[in-house]
DNA sequence: AAATTATGTGCACACGTTTGCACAAAAAAA
DNA sequence: TTTTTTTGTGCAAACGTGTGCACATAATTT
């Protein structure tokens, strides 16, 4: 394709200038002019689209002799619209394959029915199982979704917020990327009276409706279930603790200790939310003097990173040392052992954080304040983890 | 909530209507028809939505005494106006945050710049992966994505595709449903002179455009890799023959064993697809007669299950059995041995398919018939295959 | 100086819907 | 019959933007 220095509106304007010139006495000038207008049809028709063609309300109303004004009462069975014109309408459209302009319709109206969902990660057993659960409520509801992916990544996180507001989404769902640290395109979206709901990975920084899992339960009894069956010395492998539920999972992974008098050990809770870390990380633990006996990880990915290491430095799982992970993704299954680990539900997430926007999109969620939802965990074990010892 | 018995707009007419009676002789007709009227009046400010403002080209014409045709020209660089006009609306637009309405501007030009994504599953290494891809590239061109998952289901993926021609995309990227045998659907796209472009699971009913795996060579690869590394019988766990890409890497195994002047045996090559049909098919194998030094499966996820089978009944992997899959994802780092499969570059596929569908709407892909891309395959030897004989 | 051309702006209509209001005709009540 | 009420329909304006055309005014060419 050849390169355009001016658009093509400019050129049609141009064209439409030049064009305009008397043709009584006709200069050398005037001859550039004219191979200029040439080219420039050319380039012009080369470049133009074809127009689609669609049935509208106006063509029902022509081709029925009756207004459009009718014709859009009688497609919406509005009660002042006599039986027989809206069947005689109704019957019309379908025959004729009528679609209603959703853009006429959204514009007129001012409200539309396509909610926004920025995702940090798609490529994520967690985030594409929550993914699910909303299109599913959504499309139920009759919400179509703009789909926007952060990729982890601050600068992308803000865009994606613009691309929402821009396309006038009705309501947008966030999960927050890791490299967030400013949150203005998120007050921004409540500044356009746009709803807002976060879901798992919440923004602490702004005060709106959240969903999340319940992180400090699902760690408390991952980690009290290791404990009774008879572990001592448990490490954490855990994420940065400015994330929230990261840190909710510290926080009941000590409690659990705790509760069942055991010392929290500082050297054991590690920031290692990563296979290159757990790499360097795990292999540190196993040589130190004091040997921690099972591993509880902050997402199924380490857990099962960690089982390898831990296997190839010669230990038996879960005789030697139990493991688990956090998700109960499907690596869960082929680990071997496989590997006990903490079901979110995300696909239930997705539904509740879904049916919470779209309740305050239609006002059927009538309170005031920030609504909080928390996802009950369950505990599975698998292969990783011994026997209770009764 | 109440339930409403009828439908807000209803009763503001009804309301309407009602209200317009003559309050010269009243009756108890009239008494009855006040209190129907607080009711209602009563239940339409409960049900009422609060507007929002957003600021718009009118209002900026107004504020700075021009007309919004000079306006909008100047948001667009228009070349008929001055730059001095130019400047004070696009700083008057910057500073009040003026953000052009995307629906009217698409209703204006009839043209938009969303496409529209129908995916069989989402939460699934390869298919979360090509919409990463997609994501990017559509993101990149400045192209909005409506995001739609037909779950493996024939009518919604029917569903999917009216929600999509009803937002009035530009284009659809669409990957089809296992269940799916009639295709009016995707021929309605076509009719309706919407771009559109098949991915992984193409339709063959539909003479469209499409990208796709190199299937064919991706098997034969792996399969002629298992012969050299020593495999005399190798099993191939496939999908139903009506899939093309199940079909394509079938025909690559057979290929690759008469190639290597090896038999094949129809009673190694088997529809299993699913964990549930795995456990079925892979012992009743192992049973047989003739046993299998080798399996080559449809995806990662059944290889990796194969794995576990065969690893519960003796064998050795790779040693006694070996075992390839199919997509790279990440399971096959976390099997025990790692999982020997072939990548199909999910992402770049993405990138590919969105590409060319953007190149079909904007008139840059001028190739008449149907264009067909194939992505390149990779093979990738892990563990769960032996090293080469030299 | 006169004719021509370039420049900048505004009017009015269009896109496809929805909706307040007016109005005629039919039905019911007085 | 006359008045009131009900019923069904159409007119016109609106949503926010884009664009053809006309029309002044300024700049340039004859």
């Amino acid at each position: 394709m050849p390169v355009l220095l001016f658009s093509i509106e400019t050129k049609v304007y141009n064209l439409k200038r030049f064009a305009n010139f008397s043709m009584n006495n006709i200069s050398f000038f005037h001859l550039c002019r004219c191979f200029f207008f040439f080219f420039t049809i050319f380039e012009i028709v080369y470049f133009q689209n074809v127009l689609m063609s669609q049935i509208t309300l106006k063509d029902i109303a022509k081709a029925l002799n009756l207004s459009p004004s009718t014709v859009s009462r009688a497609m919406k069975n509005h009660p002042a619209i006599s039986a027989e014109t809206r069947v005689l309408v109704q019957e019309y459209a379908e025959t004729h394959k009528y679609k209603p302009n959703t853009l006429a319709m959204q514009l007129r109206t001012n409200r539309n029915t396509t909610i926004g969902v920025i995702v940090p990660e798609i490529v994520h057993y967690f985030f594409s199982t929550v993914l699910a659960g909303i299109q599913q409520e959504a499309e139920s509801e009759g919400y179509n979704l703009l789909f926007c992916h952060s990729n982890e990544d601050y600068a992308r996180e803000v865009r994606s917020v613009e691309t929402l507001l821009d396309a006038r989404v009705c309501g947008i769902l966030a999960s927050q990327s890791k490299t967030t640290e400013k949150f203005d395109h998120f007050q921004e979206i409540i500044d356009n009276d746009v709803h807002l709901v976060f879901f798992d990975r919440i923004c602490t920084g702004i005060n709106t409706d959240k969903v999340v899992v319940d992180d400090y339960a699902g760690a408390y009894n991952a980690v009290e279930h290791m404990i009774h069956t008879g572990c001592q010395r448990i490490a954490f492998l855990g994420s940065t603790p400015s994330m929230p539920i990261a840190n909710n999972r510290r926080m009941g992974y000590e409690d659990a200790l705790r509760k069942n008098k055991l010392p929290v050990d500082k050297n054991l809770s590690r920031i290692c939310d990563t296979v290159d870390l757990a790499r360097e990380i795990v292999p540190e633990l196993l040589r130190s003097d004091s040997l921690p006996d099972a591993f509880f990880c902050i997402n199924d990915e380490v857990a099962a990173y960690c089982m390898q290491i831990v296997k190839s430095a010669g230990y038996g799982i879960p005789e030697d040392i139990s493991v688990c992970g956090f998700t109960n993704s499907y690596i869960t299954e082929v680990t071997d052992p496989t590997l006990t680990t903490v079901d979110q539900h995300g696909f239930e997430m997705g539904k509740v954080a879904a049916r919470l926007l779209i309740n305050r999109i239609e006002g059927k969620e009538t309170k005031p304040g920030v609504v909080s939802r928390l996802i009950k965990t369950e505990l599975v074990p698998k292969g990783s983890t011994r026997e209770i010892v009764q």
